[in-house]
DNA sequence: CCGGTTTTTGAGCGATCGCTCAAGTCAATA
DNA sequence: TATTGACTTGAGCGATCGCTCAAAAACCGG
């Protein structure tokens, strides 16, 4: 009965992330977006409320693509030090964009003006992190790195690391500067793994001792 | 002869440095500005050329503001890697705003928008990337840290880590991440130092052999 | 082929944008 | 104190902003 829609929302979503990713919330004008999805305001509006909308929209789409391609990678890989390093390695590979994280941008910019999108931003990083330090614990408890290492905290680190990895594709010669940086994380997360117990398996039926700091 | 200039150029900028930092170039209206440095759009004018000029400005500020916190941690510190030290822990230091690098925003902001805006955060992070690398490479020929350390890799490290700490800022709880990743690296550039020769002294006359990767 | 439902279109709304400039203000000189 | 000339003021410019909505178009079931 009803006419169907006429523009692939997916589609239409993915094209809004490479616009905002390039230009920004507040540079990409409905002008711009208008020829990015090939709509008019009319479809945009009803499709996806407001400019803001559109936003959260690819903020969205951007946090599933990137959780998808961590698990992926963790679950192609041994163990789950060599995820995190397939992951970390990924970064720079094939058909990626040479940029900035989409969320870290996303983060700054809304910062002082829009608490929604900042917010929205906030809870991806968080998740992210999550996801981090459950696969360091899970490192942790499988013997991969120290018994005393500090997951949570490990994670913050390796997180920070990887966004300023990325933040330097945005500079002059970005993508050798993602590249020797990756290098130095994947180089880090070599020498944690060194430090775990060289047999993988328990040797006795009691957990590891607790955390402490990161190396 | 004329009349003199009502309003503190300097104290001009530094109000404008303030407002662009919270609220980048695009989202703070001349309006704000207007507010921000109790000034009429005639005089702001006569003053900077255009919202673009005051950006500038402040971008020069800024960067002139953290060269000489640089130079004053090294000159008060007895080494090279105690200067450092210095200064990394003093990103955290009273007074100092719980933020991420102002440089850095722009360069984000600005990257597929205002190529003025963007080459000129690029050059104020090469100019701090090089200031970073001579210091290495100070603490390299005294001996501080290994002979064939690469100062200038260490220095994309180092430059790349800080940046990533002050990101941290941005997020909730803020001040606590900040603290914890400037931690992290202090305690790098200790085992650095651990690496060094521990005579601080040349033994003879010859150069150190040449760079290799950094740790 | 028509009637019903939904989507698309695009002109154009009020608001705000960055910015200009003629008039007014003020301090230093003569 | 009158004159001079740079600085300040603020109304308002044209352009663009995000967005609305009435009309036209398009698809499907009957």
């Amino acid at each position: 009965m009803p006419r169907p829609a006429a523009h692939d929302r997916d589609a239409a979503v993915a094209r809004a992330l490479d616009l905002f990713w390039s230009r920004g919330f507040h540079a990409a004008s409905l002008k711009d977006i208008e020829a990015a999805l090939d709509m008019r305001p009319g479809s945009i509006y009803a499709a996806f409320d407001s400019k803001q909308g559109l936003y959260e929209a690819a903020i969205d789409a951007y946090a599933r693509a990137e959780a998808d391609l961590f698990h992926q990678a963790m679950q192609a890989a041994p163990g789950a030090i060599d995820g995190l390093i397939a992951y970390v390695r990924g970064i720079a590979g094939p058909n990626r964009p040479i940029r900035g994280c989409f969320v870290v941008r996303s983060l700054l910019e809304s910062a002082g003006t829009n608490a929604a999108i900042r917010a929205r931003a906030e809870t991806v990083l968080q998740a992210v992190e999550t996801r981090l330090a459950q696969a360091l614990e899970r490192a942790r408890a499988a013997g991969e790195i120290a018994a005393d290492a500090d997951p949570a905290r490990l994670a913050r680190r390796l997180q920070g690391d990887i966004i300023s990895a990325r933040l330097q594709a945005e500079r002059a010669d970005g993508a050798a500067r993602l590249a020797e940086r990756l290098e130095d994380i994947t180089a880090w997360l070599e020498t944690l793994r060194r430090q775990g117990t060289p047999a993988p398996a328990r040797r006795d039926g009691r957990p590891p001792p607790g955390p402490r700091a990161g190396a």
